[in-house]
DNA sequence: ACTTTAAGAAACAAAAAAGTGCGTACTTGT
DNA sequence: ACAAGTACGCACTTTTTTGTTTCTTAAAGT
């Protein structure tokens, strides 16, 4: 019940900013929906859910949720009764295409000399 | 037994190099591990467990082996009795300094007008 | 002599993340 | 009239990742 770990110390806390953009952006699915955003720059939920295939509703809606709260992705909803929702990435996320960039190149040059998973 | 997940299609196959990337360096305390090496250049592997406090043998060790066997960091060991062991980035290591740097400033950007976790 | 330090390893437990299956409410297509 | 599509939400279960404990060998410090 007790919570041991803050009497020790947090190794993570304001020390390093990498560290604290994976914690927005590290999970499985957050990556694939910011690249595919990036791409098309607007998508509707499902049609981003097609891109992403293999993705469930549950994990793709709080990869969104996460995303959105976290002002990287922005939610567009007219309250019609069909409903209609766009996600497209806010200035903030799209700050971090340059970063992803870099990642996606260093996994190229490491993916061409190395067999691919 | 039988896998289900290839007969229909793993959405990372080929498709996204930072996913690969992520794959090889997004584990919890690898980017810690890279940032540390990164800034010294060389360490012992009790110095860099110090720096990385809060890092169990166990866990560091782990993350040292898979980066090795990466080829993203290098370990050098003279056999001697009581171990002495530094590492340090490899060449493909300090390729993702730049791309490390991308995400950290956008961490800080963040941080700077969120509150930080 | 006994602890500390060096650099881990193996077995196991806990926590976090991802995934499953089904339900909702309303509309357009057949 | 009935199925399908839109955009999810809830309650779980499973899988993956992390972390804990204890152990090792041998030399140097107190």
């Amino acid at each position: 019940m007790a919570k041991k770990k803050s009497e020790f110390e947090n190794p993570y806390e304001e020390k390093c900013s990498i560290v604290y953009a994976m914690s927005l952006i590290g999970a499985k699915w957050k990556i694939p929906v910011l690249w595919h955003l990036a791409h098309y720059e607007i998508l509707h939920y499902n049609e981003l859910k097609r891109h992403l295939k293999g993705v469930t509703n549950t994990v793709l809606t709080r990869c969104l949720r996460e995303l959105e709260q976290d002002s990287i992705v922005l939610r567009k909803s007219d309250g019609s009764v069909p409903p209609s929702v766009t996600y497209e990435l806010t200035d903030l996320g799209k700050e971090l295409i340059p970063a992803l960039n870099g990642l996606y190149k260093w996994g190229d040059d490491h993916k061409t000399n190395a067999s691919k998973i």
